[in-house]
DNA sequence: CAGTAATCGAGACGGTACGTCCCGTCTTTAT
DNA sequence: ATAAAGACGGGACGTACCGTCTCGATTACTG
């Protein structure tokens, strides 16, 4: 996907297109959610001739797809205390899925990756990214003795993020504030949380 | 939504209609996903026309809803073992998971809900069906002094299907078998689950 | 068409329910014409089920040709001045058709036979009774000695009113005044009109 | 209607696309008539997209306005014998009305613009062409001083193609051979027609 | 420096689904 | 048997969107 030959004859691709075409698309994404997004509406947005983009990505899931990874990580800190460390993490999640349908995007691409097994390849990174930063925050803990050391670190990241993506994407109870602290001292304590001593 | 007047003058909307219609479009939900079915699709396969579809639900969104609420409950048990019953209904949960592109359809509805909030109306009582023969497994549980009793149990059924939604939709992670009890092992651990000594 | 058992068991048909159909039917014609009157309208407006009206005519069609029946004559003078009555006749004739698609419908309807041979059945008559004032008006004429006396009344009918119906429906040219005057008078000298002497 | 900028950016319209959308259409009008006529039939026939039709005319309607136009002139001639060159046009035009269903159309039209007045804009062409040969006789017979030099030209026309076209449409009397010549003798002796001595 | 070749904006194209509208029929209960 | 009410099958209409295509116009590398 959207590899190109570096060099060699013709007209370079225009990376401003580019640049141009996933702002667009992660503006309206942001907006009006994945089925808002019109591949016209992004093209206008853009300043681009539909060609432009089809050149560059099969289809609009994978363009909505590429978009997806250019957003950057959830901020997030890692000072050591791991409670905190988690709860700031998911905090900032929920911030965005409240203020913008993006998590609801991210629903419509698993469910059609449910019926289009191509789409892992492309998904998968993208869901990767978004695990990594909780990933970190475990593996830290893990050296510090803080969690088990044969801990299953994946199932751990399942275990951190699950009940909270559920609630935001099914259930839609809230969540800021004690819910999301009280979930994680359970999942910690489930998988064997060692406070630091004293 | 497609709640009438039982009585009344006018011929009775078919209850037959309304059935056939729900069954085709289960078949073609479970057979080809949200996106491969379609209303025409639909109402030739049941046999009706899209006029008596539209009367019953406003959109292809609605009816899909109003389908998947005919979906009968999870086949679970409740033998009074609390992780075997709860890995059996999980497990039940992955072989449609596995089988048919119904789960997908589910984060379709969850990714529309994002944008359309008005859909939060059909589609939480339809969520609420699916997580009830965990909470009641987990209520029986609490009665049996197995779980604390300040137990917030909505968020217990959270922590619970969570993981295991999260691992199935988005990382599409291999989960039969060990996982699954892995998992519920260590979310009933958090949850501070006595086991029924002995 | 229309025609009912007059007496036998069972309730008798309301002709206050036919005549409130006819009624609303012209109405719903002069003010939207043939297109945009609905079948549905019509019931609405008439406080009537359709069954009530297809149980009196077999289409949209023939009640449209039933109402149209139901109009009165066009008021025309017979006062012996041929020329004058005839622009008398012409001119009230005109001024519907200026204020209402009525004449349109007469098109659409004429339109339609042309498909449906059928149809003729009952709508000659009702053009008939379009054409009997000037029928009667030549007639007359002819009595008096103003026309020879082997003109081809129906002919002379169709010479007489074909021009101004073109124009109206077709050309949309002006035709008020002088137009139809001189119109007629062409029309009379070709029929060999013989002034009253005098 | 469907006067695009010849030139300019993007794709050029396809004529071929256009003309086998006309072609269609004439045929299936002169098959079905109106009502007959199905936008998805002919774009079926046509092999082409509704997209490509309404993207040239903004409804079925107009397009059949469109269609019309193409047809060719009626065959006339212009021998010079204006009873008989008038003769000859009328049966052509009676020939065409006796064995399509164009006539009905043409009535179906101008029952459409009775309503919607802005139709006319388009059908006023049309009804100009199936005109003018007659106006082109007549005007040659003028120019012979076979008609007086002060004739209104286009009321001349109507009286001419007026009752023919009263009987073809509404009375569906018969109409070819003597009665056409009879029609024509009248009108003519109206409009002061003088025999090229003799 | 001319020629070739890929890219660009623009916008038409085929295909397909959606939701609306309306006709003529059917099925209720009530007169 | 009729009536009002309103559901039903069927089928057309016009809109929207996707992914492909064809233009003329740029903009680089290459001979």
């Amino acid at each position: 996907m959207n590899t190109v030959p570096q060099t060699g004859p013709g007209r370079p691709r225009s990376e401003e297109a580019e640049k141009a075409i996933l702002d667009a698309t992660l503006q309206l994404l942001a907006d009006k959610g994945y089925n808002g997004l019109t591949v016209d509406k992004v093209a206008a947005l853009a300043s681009v001739s539909k060609s432009t983009m089809y050149r560059r990505w099969p289809s609009k899931l994978h363009l909505v797809i590429a978009a997806f990874s250019q957003l950057p990580q959830l901020p997030s800190t890692n000072t050591g205390n791991l409670l905190q460390d988690l709860v700031n993490i998911l905090e900032s999640f929920l911030n965005i899925a409240e203020n913008t349908p993006l998590a609801g995007v991210l629903a419509t691409l698993a469910g059609e990756q449910a019926r289009n097994h191509e789409l892992s390849e492309y998904l998968l990174p993208l869901i990767d990214a978004r695990r990594k930063p909780v990933r970190d925050i475990l593996q830290n803990a893990m050296q510090r003795h803080e969690l088990p050391e044969d801990l299953d670190l994946e199932l751990a990241v399942d275990m951190v993020m699950g009940p909270a993506i559920m609630r935001m994407l099914f259930t839609r109870a809230p969540l800021q504030g004690r819910p999301v602290q009280q979930m994680l001292e359970i999942t910690l304590r489930g998988l064997g949380w060692l406070l630091p001593e004293g």
